[in-house]
DNA sequence: CGAATTATAGACCAGATTATTCGAAGATTT
DNA sequence: AAATCTTCGAATAATCTGGTCTATAATTCG
């Protein structure tokens, strides 16, 4: 291999299938070097442990959707558009991803702090990207916002509380037709009139 | 519980979607007793083995497949549409159960005698079937076919052809455009000019 | 009621699975 | 050809898992 980093990334992309389809308990090594057409032991070369992967994966995923949100809003110029947009994308990849949590929550496995630190770095971030948007959007005369810091919170929450049933993964969920009607509301509360 | 077959019925509802979603391998008797809120024990009084839920589930996912193949059919007129409703149906349904195949494939398990039965019975009735489109077909003046037990055949190798990349589980794979030509190429290919 | 039966689940087990280690041996570079 | 990098088969210890057994709760029925 000329390239240990170009290897891990190849693990990374071909474990991340994997997991995301099994969760982290149900995907064995075997199966990541099978995909790999590797020996399994020959993974250890260039990873610790299949924790060590699990982390690199969702890690990778984390900028994954990172990108596609902000892609998400500059491709639109409208604030609504891009509040729509910013929403829709992050329940979308949410859904994707939530075969990782589901992994987590498995039994024990509380020992994955990592996790907590992306979750927190992530909230973050997406809270200054609300408050863009919000800010924009009151600049423009579009919006209404008294403080765009609260509004901004209370919008994640309500995204968070969409969440939970992604996690509990009842497939009736009709999550598109919900968001559309959370948007509604959010927009007839927040638009000028 | 008052009646046992009912609970039998709720075994295979329940445990059909674990199967179906991690396979036969991946599915563990804990996990279908917890979906169940019942103890792992308390299964074994109702069935015999992990393979004998198995089999009851397969079983039953069939006989789903073919009532949704004949409502499909009965659904329309004309020979064409009901030609290309039964394609649709039946690779979608297959679609949804490729992972019970994939669960067989797995590893060793070739002593799933009952699915090549299920497998034979079922080539059976779908050669009649499209035997019977191809028929009424000619018969309204719509379908130019010499041979309908040929031409039968020919169709479902084409159909078991699909099959294949279902199985390898290629996401990539775009089912529904591939549908779409050779459904194309056969009615073009079949339908009186 | 209370004996017979029908259900349920916890403890247990033997065998299978699995993450990880290690050393030996191909490759590749120097 | 020595040194280093890479791969892998075999071995292992820990865990998991299908299945059993027994005690006991719930229900039926005389």
């Amino acid at each position: 291999m000329v390239n240990k980093e170009e290897f891990r990334r190849k693990v990374i992309i071909s474990a991340g299938q994997i997991f995301s389809r099994y969760g982290f308990k149900k995907t064995t090594m075997d199966e990541i070097a099978k995909a790999l057409k590797m020996g399994k032991s020959s993974i250890y070369y260039y990873f610790e442990s299949k924790e060590e992967i699990f982390e690199a994966v969702v890690l990778h995923e984390a900028n994954i959707l990172r990108n596609e949100l902000t892609t998400a809003i500059k491709s639109v110029e409208s604030p609504i558009d891009k509040m729509r947009n910013y929403v829709f994308v992050r329940m979308k990849s949410f859904e994707k991803l939530s075969n990782y949590y589901n992994a987590i929550f498995d039994k024990n496995l509380d020992h994955f702090d990592f996790i907590e630190t992306i979750r927190e770095k992530y909230d973050r971030e997406e809270l200054a990207i609300l408050r863009l948007i919000l800010y924009h959007g009151a600049r423009e005369n579009i919006f209404n916002v008294a403080n765009s810091e609260y509004t901004a919170l209370a919008i994640q929450t309500t995204l968070k509380g969409l969440e939970v049933p992604l996690f509990w993964k009842k497939k009736e969920v009709n999550i598109e037709n919900r968001l559309n009607a959370i948007l509604d509301v959010l927009f007839n509360g927040i638009v000028k009139k």
